[in-house]
DNA sequence: GGCTTTCGTTGTAACAGTTTCATGAACTGT
DNA sequence: ACAGTTCATGAAACTGTTACAACGAAAGCC
């Protein structure tokens, strides 16, 4: 609705001036930018070209890109499965080359035509997407969780299958099973380590920190534990991994050091794809559904579109999918 | 340079009309809309917002959708790597939803505010490209090749690779050397098979026909591969695959009925990820670098912007990387 | 046939955002 | 104190788009 002659008038600056301001231009002072931006935030200014508004969303990489990835790319396969339809565009964004120094986002965001983004992050830049929604620009986050209550999330619920994949071994007999977690903190993966516990709990193990890793969320990660269980005195029987490339890893890596799977070592992984089955043997996995979570969360952001001209504030969307536990042949009986 | 003012005047219209036309307003007759178009693909018209110049760029699938591939992941990775310094964005499009009924695609690109596009393409889908290219719009095709110069390509070369591979499987003094490719025909994977002819004929083998198997690109096509070859009297000791998918698929399958990967039989693939690492044993492979390509790729449409300037025809561009063969654990000497 | 109505097409004008150029204020050097 | 420079801003000119009016041709009605 506001046009930037109406922000202008406002504030008693000239329609340039507050173009400059809105598009990160140099010539402009400190202090009139900040209030042109506020103003901007407040008034829900949308940039239109000629009379019509923009029709961009943005997949936006908050923290380190990891485009490249299957579980990025069937998001976005997904995404696009429903945005074509509302006559929508889909731009590839990293937020932190995209932003101009001293810029804000949201002010990038509009700045680039863009009303709405999917933003994707690591556990470190967390506190850049809760920025940016801060900011009152419309996005919603996939695959992390906040106690913030204002953020919008769509996400996998990982608790209950972390526990389904636990209560699995357990059930064949394993008694010294491991979890390995990404070494960077994350709320997704914490509820995977919560998973582990609370199954371990409830069936009377003993939980034994030791065999709570951390490593890297790398096909080198699963490797190099490998070898450290390898050398240990009373290695585990059995690991959950809560990352894809890990688990492969770890798979190939103790065939070559003569163990059988699932003979001597029982693996259960995490799939966004289909790499479950290119392993040999297939591997027991908790599966996520990446494309129907990329659908929901243009839903979750479509919503907020028609949400945002009613009512301003506590209108986050929330939205947890659940995963499913595949059995496959990496999983066995310990005999021992 | 020309805008829609100067497109008016020169058509005897008012910008109005102009703006309609270029915008699939139905509201504008047909042999109007038509005069526009050539007019505005003659004069290299450019939409801009304001004063500036629109910086978008689209990752365009021509044919079906394969944005979920490893491939085309790593290809927006390097798209991306270049383009940001530029200042521009990069757009997921499909051309075929996009484009609106009685709609030139370049005339599709432009209502978006595209300036170029890296076209995606299927075989059967080859004709769109040369379409979009012969309407004078900015693009650069990836992975596919063409008899017409006048499109601008970027790809590998699979030719000399091709030869590589089936040279190995015969310094291993394999003797039935069998070749599986995508049964949809497409110029990139008949260069595959001219390298495996030019290899056989090189080095005085004989060329069973029976020997070139005409599969599914799936994981399916490799396995049902590796049933028929078992069902055969004298089946081939080695097989080199042109795709990432069913080679894995064949080891699988060949290990679940008793054979072991290269004692009796041996694999050569294609990987554009790395996929070779994560199966076992990894996988002997001819690789490319998909995100070299992106960038290659992007550098190609940027060459062509600034020719488009000075002159119009015959400015193609034509990029061939190499491909290289990695040697691993799936491939060894014939010894029976 | 003459009139009105309707539909399709086009132009005018008002609007969206951006940038060039000019203007004035504040600061700097002598 | 004065000239020169730098910085911030506004007016104006220019993009492209759409609401509204206007025009003309075809169709319907008496």
């Amino acid at each position: 609705m506001a046009s930037i002659r109406d922000l202008a008038k406002q504030l008693n600056l000239s329609p340039a001036t507050v173009s400059r301001a809105l598009n990160n231009n140099p010539l402009v002072a400190p202090e009139v930018r900040r209030r042109v931006l506020t103003a901007a935030n407040k008034l829900q200014y949308v940039p239109t070209i000629g009379r019509r508004e923009t029709m961009n969303i943005a997949f936006a990489y908050a923290g380190d890109r990891s485009i490249g990835s299957p579980f990025d790319a069937a998001l976005m396969e997904g995404l696009t499965d429903r945005m074509e339809s509302g006559g929508f565009d889909l731009v590839i964004l990293d937020v932190k080359r995209a932003v101009h120094p001293r810029e804000t986002f949201s002010h990038m965001f509009r700045r680039k035509g863009i009303r709405g983004a999917v933003l994707r992050t690591t556990s470190e830049a967390k506190g850049l997407c809760e920025q940016i929604a801060a900011e009152g620009f419309p996005c919603v986050v996939v695959g992390e969780h906040f106690d913030n209550e204002g953020i919008s999330v769509v996400r996998s619920d990982s608790l209950t299958s972390s526990r389904d994949a636990v209560n699995h071994l357990i059930d064949l007999k394993h008694e010294k099973i491991a979890i390995a977690v990404n070494q960077v903190d994350d709320s997704d993966h914490l509820d995977r380590i919560a998973g582990y516990r609370d199954s371990m709990a409830q069936r009377g193990m003993a939980i034994d920190d030791r065999l709570i890793f951390r490593i890297a969320a790398k096909r080198e990660g699963g490797i190099q534990l490998i070898r450290r269980i390898a050398a240990m005195p009373d290695r585990p029987t059995a690991i959950f991994f809560a990352d894809p490339l890990p688990a492969i890893g770890a798979m190939m890596e103790a065939q070559k050091v003569g163990w059988s799977i699932p003979r001597d070592l029982s693996i259960v992984g995490f799939d966004d794809a289909e790499l479950r089955f290119m392993v040999h043997p297939t591997m027991t996995a908790i599966c996520q559904d990446a494309r129907e979570l990329g659908r929901v969360a243009f839903e979750a952001l479509d919503l907020l579109f028609s949400q945002k001209g009613r009512e301003l504030q506590n209108s986050a969307v929330r939205r947890i999918l659940p995963t499913q536990l595949e059995c496959h042949g990496s999983t066995g009986p310990w005999l021992a």
